[in-house]
RNA sequence: GGCGCUGUAGCCAAGCGGUCUAAGGCGAAGGUCUGCAAAACCUUUAUUCGUCGGUUCAAAUCCGACCAGCGCCUCCA
């Protein structure tokens, strides 16, 4: 096989780094070599016949159990592949460390993100602050923190002694005692309380490094949060948010030293949002159940994605599928129904008819009343298609309505679906549109067809229709004539 | 083991003590319009809110137990 190494040693390594060693009661006596266990695990897995994974976490979930040889060879495997695939990353880090250009490979993905954020419609955020460009803020303020008695330098490594702050584990609910017993904490020799933690981290050889009174290092994470957030938004500032991971230990630690730091209360109020998950399980880089962003917007458009998110609740979990978004694009095309005529029928300019009255302000005040409502964007969602349906009661219903009707509907819509919630979409979508399609040659085929029609050559109409539709064109039979929707 | 989140129609998902015989979307069924489509509109689709108890005049909503799923408590961000 060759493609991985020393399996032997992964075997020995098993109990260790995939399950916890107390919850297996026997691994069996290997009779394979360790390339036949390499070999068997592979084709298991690649087959789908053991899954892993699977086993790792029941085991780790408390289950106490004895392997059967092919799960030891599949769990060989497993890990090697694992160990392969961080390799490769580790690999690529360190290169640009190496070749001192790891400003350019974060460029590249900040760039990438940025662009993501802006297909999404995401608004754009008044200050990205960088750690890098902020070290004298994150020094200065650990050598607060050290001056005040809250960390402690222990040869080049700073800590947070979590112990001196009164208040630790307030916002995750947590008590110091119970996590000291925690067993899963790793007693780090160099600490005096196993939950302190790093402000400060002494630089190893080939590690990048910025110079401060405890020697060449890097700061610890949590630490450039606080010390960021206190320059730009003040020592105390309104709203912090965060998906629900980062309670603890993120923003615990970061209350604790800048509320150690600054002597005041660090923020108002925070928002935690639940997590997006794949099959019931969080996304993540770990389990390699990710989707990108660049992915989805392939294939879904930005409306349909947003409307997928806005009916559900900001906190909660949401699962998330190709199935789903499907759905929510079905949806929206009732929006882009409405939002196509409203712009057909202001382009007329008709000044007579009626302007029917259904009640715009109710309907603002129901959408406002469900975003104040800590961003209950699902209700908010109910209240635009409530009106979009209401307003098409009143069109099917009412013999003439004027422009006015429409520019009404236009500007609340605006307001609430489009700057808002950005589910609706009033401009062009030059995406979606085919160029090549000639408008002048569509026009022509709905005049033919018309006049098939009209001779009662129902057959050749609709085969005129069918041809059309295979080009992505789409022909809508009114009263007021054809009109067509390049679909794609 | 500790802390926390979630469980509402076929699916997604609001509601969090009375207005709930439970919003909205997707799906499904029937209808109006139409040559047919499409769109749009109308009607139907949970007497019931994971299970079992309790509190209350009143519970999907509060309390308790249990069941199921997920997350954090370790590195990295």
């Amino acid at each position: 096989m060759g493609e991985f190494e020393k399996p032997e040693k992964e075997l020995a390594g098993i109990k260790k780094a995939l399950v916890p060693e107390e919850k297996i009661t026997e691994i069996p006596i290997e009779k394979r070599t360790p390339e036949q266990m390499l070999e068997r695990g592979k084709e298991l897995v690649d087959k789908g016949e053991i899954n892993p994974q699977s086993i790792t976490e029941e085991i780790a979930n408390g289950k106490q159990r004895a392997l059967q040889p092919d799960e030891v060879a599949s769990l060989v495997y497993y890990k090697a592949k694992l160990d392969k695939e961080f390799d490769s990353v580790y690999k690529k880090i360190d290169e640009a460390i190496k070749n001192e250009n790891f400003n350019e490979f974060a460029k590249k993905y900040i760039t990438a993100f940025f662009d993501d954020l802006e297909e999404l419609k995401r608004m754009k955020a008044d200050i990205y602050p960088k750690a890098t460009e902020h070290m004298d803020d994150i020094i200065s303020m650990i050598e607060s923190l050290e001056d005040k008695g809250f960390a402690y330098n222990i040869d080049g490594n700073v800590f947070y002694e979590v112990s001196k702050f009164k208040e630790y584990g307030k916002l995750s609910g947590k008590n110091i005692d119970d996590l000291v017993s925690g067993a899963r904490i790793e007693i780090n020799e160099d600490k005096k309380n196993p939950l302190d933690f790093a402000l400060w981290k002494k630089a190893k050889s080939g590690e990048p490094y910025w110079e401060s009174r405890w020697g060449k290092g890097r700061p610890g994470w949590h630490i450039e949060c606080s010390a960021m957030s206190c320059k730009h938004l003040g020592e105390y500032f309104d709203i912090h948010a965060g998906g629900n991971d980062l309670i603890f230990p993120h923003h615990e630690n970061e209350i604790a030293q800048s509320v150690a730091s600054n002597d005041k209360p660090f923020v108002k109020y925070w928002l935690h949002f639940g997590f997006l998950n794949i099959e019931n399980e969080k996304m993540s880089k770990s389990l390699s159940n990710f989707i990108t962003a660049r992915d989805v917007l392939a294939r879904h458009s930005t409306e349909a994605v947003r409307l997928f998110f806005t009916q559900a609740y900001y906190r909660g979990p949401l699962n998330f599928s190709d199935e789903l978004l499907v759905a929510a694009g079905k949806g929206l095309e009732k929006f882009k129904n409405l939002v196509d005529r409203i712009s057909l029928e202001l382009n007329k300019n008709r000044t007579e008819g009626a302007a029917p009255d259904i009640g715009i302000k109710q309907f603002e005040d129901k959408f406002i009343a469900a975003m104040d409502d800590d961003f209950n964007t699902a209700q908010a969602v109910a209240v635009i298609f409530d009106f979009v349906k209401e307003v098409n009661r009143r069109i099917t219903e009412t013999e003439h309505i004027s422009v006015e009707f429409y520019k009404n509907v236009k500007v609340f819509l605006e307001k609430t679906a489009v700057e808002v919630l950005g589910i609706m979409n009033f401009d062009v979508d030059d995406k979606s549109a085919n160029k090549d399609i000639d408008v002048n040659f569509i026009q022509q085929m709905i005049d033919r067809r018309t006049e098939a029609k009209n001779e009662k050559n129902y057959a050749r109409a609709d085969k005129i229709r069918e041809e059309l539709k295979e080009l992505g064109i789409e022909l809508k039979d009114s009263k007021e004539g054809t009109t067509y929707k390049i679909v794609n």
